[in-house]
DNA sequence: GCGACAG
DNA sequence: ATCTTGTCGC
């Protein structure tokens, strides 16, 4: 497998068109009993990433474990690269997993990029995994703001008017969140998962919980490795 | 040239 | 993303 900490940009965008062949949007029909939810998270200024994927049962969203890993991260944060940097990782951890689940939710965007290579995408790809890019901001596309009320969602497009994911908003009155598919999946699959994931709060549990995760992880409170709840 | 710009 | 206290609205 190619080294990411020693791409250039030039290099990483060339990578990206070839995966794009790859990204397959579809209807889910498989089973969902497990979701799971991925993030990254790091001290400023410091070269050390610690990814972590958070297990939970589907649909009551309860988390059943936890796969966290540390691992040194050259390749900056470049907006529309935002994979190069954080699949690695994220790669050791999914490859911890006891059990893979049925949907991954990853924080950040999928065929909502670019290229149509976003992080969710680029992961899918390479795990050959359903997956669903949630992300707190827009990177690419146009919208129209949704209602306020939970629920309520508009579609992101291209400048052509290509639907690549929805706007949604996941909880009355806040920001609204991202949504769009990574890898095995369609938009309207996507956005119904996710409608689904949401417990009360902006961010749906998947990410929400992996977020949490791999804060206490970086901060020392818990440890490295699979840990069953 | 100017504005936009996931985490 | 991370660093941070108080403050506003439901």
């Amino acid at each position: 497998m190619i080294d990411y900490n020693t791409l250039t940009v030039p290099e990483a965008t060339i990578i990206q068109k070839e995966l794009k062949d790859s990204v397959k949007i579809t209807p889910y029909n498989g089973p969902l009993n497990y979701v799971a939810g991925a993030d990254i998270s790091f001290n400023k200024f410091s070269t050390t990433v610690y990814a972590g994927i958070v297990m939970l049962e589907f649909p009551s969203l309860k988390p059943v474990g936890y796969s966290l890993v540390k691992k040194e991260v050259l390749f900056p944060y470049v907006p529309g690269f935002l994979a190069f940097r954080e699949v690695p990782a994220l790669l050791d951890a999914w490859a911890q997993l006891p059990v893979k689940p049925d949907i991954l939710v990853v924080d950040g965007h999928g065929i909502a990029h670019p290229r149509r290579m976003g992080i969710a995408s680029h992961f899918g790809v390479l795990t050959q995994q359903p997956s669903i890019g949630s992300a707190k901001k827009k990177l690419f596309g146009v919208y129209e703001e949704p209602g306020i009320e939970k629920g309520s969602y508009t579609p992101l497009t291209d400048k052509q008017g290509l639907q690549l994911g929805n706007v949604l908003r996941s909880k009355s009155k806040v920001a609204p969140i991202f949504v769009s598919p990574g890898h095995l999946i369609d938009i309207p699959g996507s956005t119904a998962v996710l409608m689904q994931c949401i417990k009360g709060y902006r961010l749906p549990e998947p990410t929400r919980l992996a977020h949490n995760a791999v804060n206490q992880f970086r901060t020392n409170i818990i440890s490295e490795g699979w840990t069953s709840l």
